[in-house]
DNA sequence: ACGTACTGTAACTATACTTGTTACAGATAT
DNA sequence: ATATCTGTAACAAGTATAGTTACAGTACGT
């Protein structure tokens, strides 16, 4: 279990929410549906939470509910919510600064990486929660 | 070191061998550039020679120099090549079918996954190996 | 005030992936 | 033949994710 589905879960997350309306839903509960631990849920929440996506309520009755309205919350907030790192990575170790290649290749890697990073952004900045959850629904508009 | 950074070796492998022609390149001259260990360098190699983006000799006076033109090797080539996987991974564990969102969330972030992937590649795609070299020469074209 | 029912978070384990390293078989030029 | 490469298997080490237990903190109802 290495890859990364934070954003996978984060998405089946918000996506009951949704569906719960302003209704407190319980860690629990989502995480029987995302088939996983609650404190795996409540790790995800706190994230979600920090990106003031949603709100989560302590105590008896308490309970996690979406922040704002679905057609309010852009895909591409979550992905930078749950910090899902950059799409590819750059060298582990400093390339070797004697060569002149690798003297430069790492600043044209990190400007790459951004372009690509922007890109990412910038599709998910396309969807909405509210597509989501028709999506899910069934209604492919 | 579990980021994957194959990428952008494999990037600073390929501005090697255009900057070194028709000559062959020793795996044990790009290590010393990368600093890292000829084998992983071999590693890569292989994965960029099955990609068609290189190819290699073995023997004495051996090595390893491009399949073809800096210009005609585009990045989305190179990113296939080293398969970097996916930007975001699904579900670790299968959600819970008995839930309406479990049993379709996975298709629908299916479908988005190919969809940034295809965003991915489709920038990538923009730059071709010729526009790294000229990047790393510090010709900002 | 007190018990109940939640969240928040620390700590630890298991697992898997990437990278580093050694070792050696196979190929090729001299 | 010998020296010099690649190709690849096998294993160790480091690190990230995810799963799990445990418990402190908070809020509600009685």
């Amino acid at each position: 279990m290495a890859a990364n589905s934070q954003f996978a879960m984060a998405l089946h997350i918000l996506t009951m929410l949704a569906k719960s309306g302003d209704e407190n839903v319980k860690s629990e509960r989502i995480a029987a549906s995302v088939n996983t631990n609650a404190v795996v849920i409540r790790r995800l929440l706190g994230q979600l939470g920090h990106g003031d996506l949603v709100v989560s309520q302590t105590g008896a009755f308490g309970g996690t509910r979406l922040a704002r309205k679905p057609e309010d919350i852009s895909l591409c907030e979550v992905y930078k919510a749950v910090s899902c790192g950059e799409v590819f990575a750059l060298h582990a170790k400093s390339p070797n600064q004697d060569c002149p290649i690798g003297r430069n290749i790492e600043a044209v890697l990190c400007n790459l990486q951004k372009e690509i990073d922007k890109s990412v952004g910038e599709k998910l900045g396309q969807y909405s929660l509210q597509s989501v959850l028709e999506m899910v629904d069934g209604v492919y508009a």
